[in-house]
DNA sequence: CGAACTTACTTGACTAATCAACTAATGACT
DNA sequence: AGTCATTAGTTGATTAGTCAAGTAAGTTCG
């Protein structure tokens, strides 16, 4: 089913880009909603369990809360209190740096660790199943197309930041 | 430069559809923060531009209230008070249907078809910015294949909410 | 050394999203 | 006509996201 058909339009697309802008946000979306779906069963939510899967990676000696922050898969200027949130159900711990006394390090408690091992398997067979349409190659061309629009993306941002 | 790069993740992914579900999501998050770059300056969310263009395309007969949440790129259930918020800058108006007074048709107000008359090329030269690097061909490609993605979730998302 | 700047958060105030009831209108069936 | 189910939307309570301002630690440089 094409997009157009999805959301009920009309008229033809004015451009490609645009009608590939819709089915992109669009695409995501519906795939936030599948990991939502797996992981929020469990009392958290699809931003969480990235952050824990980020505090899983990065091991014992933790990261500091900005640095979560750069590398999850969605920008969020909330982090503090996104982390707040996973402190409270103790999947996560704080402490600040001695070292650097700005800095507090974040890392994954044993009860975070478990909870991941729990949703492993589920996440990885419901993304699995999502894109089980294309196959390796395309998938692959896929990415490939979508580091390379990012990197414009990328530009833009830096540029306006820069005259703004 | 690669998502593994981005997120400054040091491991491969575990397969090549956790790399593009994560590319996908990551992609698309950067280009809805580019449509709204250019929309919040003029103090709408994308998601109410959203709305709005579909109560354009939709004419002068307008769009009950839950055929508009249908339309949406992205889903959301507040869509009552995110039409609210259109209503009290009013860029759209509501009447209640006569011959089904359960259902509420919204329209969009002269002030909002001139808001986006002002949007429209801003829109379309960053979202044709942003996917330059790709070919025509390619955007096409692309759409096909995000089509036959949607497509398999959706049919995962019929079966449970049947099985559930 | 110390003023000025930057970095790494944190907090407060506000706005928006989510979920679960709830109302009101309609339709289907007896 | 009257019950039951469905549809369309609204509302209240809670949670989460956003933006601007603030604090405290570190860094630079005269």
């Amino acid at each position: 089913m094409s997009i157009r058909t999805e959301i009920k339009q009309q008229r033809p697309f004015p451009s490609p880009h645009q009608e590939a802008l819709v089915a992109l946000i669009r695409t995501a979306d519906l795939l936030r909603r599948v990991v939502g779906g797996v992981v929020e069963p469990h009392r958290i939510t699809a931003q969480q369990y990235n952050v824990l899967r980020i505090l899983r990676g990065a091991g014992a000696e933790g990261l500091p809360t900005l640095e979560i922050a750069e590398r999850m898969i969605e920008q969020t200027p909330g982090i503090t209190r996104l982390i707040d949130r996973l402190e409270s159900k103790n999947l996560v711990s704080r402490e600040r740096s001695s070292t650097d006394r700005r800095c507090v390090f974040c890392r994954i408690t044993p009860a975070g660790l478990d909870l991941l091992a729990r949703l492993d398997a589920p996440v990885e067979d419901a993304s699995g199943l999502s894109l089980a349409s294309l196959t390796k190659r395309e998938l692959a061309q896929l990415v490939e197309m979508l580091d390379r629009a990012r990197e414009r993306m990328n530009q833009q941002f830096i540029e306006r930041r820069r005259t703004a």
